[in-house]
RNA sequence: GGAGAGGUGGCCGAGUUGGCUUAAGGCGCUCGCCUGCUAAGCGAGUGAAUGGGGAAACUUGUUCCGAGGGUUCGAAUCCCUCCCUCUCCGCCA
């Protein structure tokens, strides 16, 4: 959510941020709303003072000894009605500006490629050599059925379609990514480990941004306001919802595992095979509560963190700087690093690292009091993947199959599967 | 699910016969003084949101005591609905 001020002082720069991002927001009803709120504020609080001195003054005759009946209050009592009429006309008046206020998105930041989709994107730097193969590298799906550690007809049967079974090693290799990442986050990185609830309120959903625009997108339980989490972004960052943080407990950093649930409305068709886009998924999140000053250093700290996971597994990868038409609603930058994928000779999506400045600090009231002026404001918040787990698997069957369909275990993991270097067909 | 208690500023906490509460007091924090360090002590300051005026320091108004309604000239205080926390009981991994 933007600042209402901000935008009534820089109108001609948001029509032209939210032009470079494709939105069509009217920014002049904006303004009449904005226009005729203060209006109808400014008579209703008149009034409301007219209203405070006359009370006190009849408190006070009261004490003297008067009698009520000699008190004149049909006069205020129409004043009292006149109140209650505006402040209804400015609540009807207010809704209509904060829905439109709901449903901008950010802006995005001056480092941000100009353009209208991922085509325009920046790619800032590759890491890794790509493997060559002497045979032609099979998909994770193919891999993962023939060794048995991945049933998808099995999955749709229990539940549906975009959903997933592990077996055996495979689920070893997916419980052993999710504790090599927090070990990694927490003992190198310095981040707080947390287990949040996978479920949150509606308004934990409003602070980061997924409601009330993206509605669609997540799954909701029948019998109350809960909804399932479509990563641990949303309940890490409302840990401090409503609160005002010491500035030396910044930055906070939080490292968290949690199932990530989504509906993927509007992807009908697309990567409907394997582990790639599923309705429910693993990952091993990353937040940061950051001073304003300092938020953009920060997001290259996140990024480097999120980073190394893939130079640990030496998985070859790719950042990518996301550009104005790409960035999601509530970012003001965005890296995107993609790891290579052997079978479908590109590079893929496995974590997204964000700023996303005060955007959603202001919709949750994350605040924090600041030290030299002694004044209240609002942090800024950055999230990014450590990684996806699904698409850690596949980055790892495809890139560490051999001839025979077998996997090679990356050296780093192996101790946290029992110390196994293979996977191989059981027999 | 049943019964009871409660929700007040960054934190603790007083205030429920409706009217100098303009939310007491304390802690914490900031500044100053004192003490050759530290601790203690003394003094002053210190809630949030929002509207107006001002270049600014600042000034002035309104709202906010879990949320939303109601009664009243006037509500932290009375009434209704809902949410949350705690204790006990029930159910349960």
């Amino acid at each position: 959510m933007l600042d209402i001020k901000y935008i009534k002082e820089h109108i001609e720069l948001i029509r032209e941020k939210l032009q470079q991002r494709g939105d069509t927001t009217d920014l002049g009803k904006f303004l009449e709303y904005d226009q005729e709120r203060r209006t109808i504020l400014k008579e209703s609080e008149e009034l409301k003072h007219q209203r405070n001195l006359f009370s006190q003054q009849i408190g006070v005759l009261l004490k003297k000894g008067k009698v009520a009946d000699e008190i004149d209050t049909v006069k205020m009592k129409e004043t009292s009605n006149k109140i209650k009429d505006l402040d209804e006309k400015l609540k009807i008046t207010q809704i209509n500006l904060e829905s439109f206020l709901h449903t901008i998105p950010n802006i995005p930041h001056s480092s941000v490629p100009i353009g209208s989709d991922e085509k325009e994107n920046e790619i800032i730097r590759h890491w890794g050599k790509i493997k060559s193969f002497s045979f032609e590298p099979k998909a994770h799906w193919d891999l993962g059925e023939s060794l048995g550690i991945l049933d998808f007809l099995r999955s749709s049967k229990i539940t549906g379609s975009r959903f997933s079974l592990y077996l055996g090693k495979g689920a070893l290799l997916e419980r052993a990514l999710i504790n090599f990442m927090l070990d990694l986050h927490t003992k190198q990185h310095g981040y707080t480990e947390v287990v949040p609830p996978f479920m949150v309120n509606s308004t934990s959903m409003f602070s980061t941004g997924q409601l009330p625009k993206f509605e669609e997108d997540l799954f909701k339980t029948s019998q109350e306001d809960f909804y399932l989490i479509p990563t641990a972004e949303v309940p890490l960052t409302n840990i401090h919802r409503e609160e005002i943080l010491e500035e030396d407990c910044l930055p906070i950093k939080y490292v968290a595992y949690s199932p990530c649930f989504r509906r993927e409305a509007g992807s009908y068709g697309k990567d409907t095979r394997g582990l790639i886009r599923q309705h429910q998924f693993n990952k091993v999140e990353l937040v940061w509560f950051s001073r304003p000053d300092n938020s953009y250093l920060n997001l290259e700290l996140l990024l480097q963190d999120a980073e190394s996971v893939l130079q640990i597994l030496e998985l070859p990868y790719r950042i990518v700087n996301l550009c104005t038409g790409d960035l999601g609603f509530s970012a003001a930058k965005t890296y995107d690093i993609e790891v290579w994928l052997p079978n479908q000779k590109m590079y893929r999506e496995i974590s997204s690292c964000s700023n996303f400045e005060d955007f959603q600090a202001r919709r949750g009231k994350i605040k924090y009091k600041d030290k030299e002026k002694g004044k209240i404001k609002f942090v800024h918040t950055l999230n990014g993947s450590g990684l996806a787990i699904g698409r850690t698997v596949v980055a790892i069957l495809e890139n560490y199959q051999e001839e025979d369909g077998s996997i090679t275990i990356p050296k780093a993991l192996q101790p946290y599967l029992g110390g196994i270097t293979k996977i191989e067909k059981a027999h």
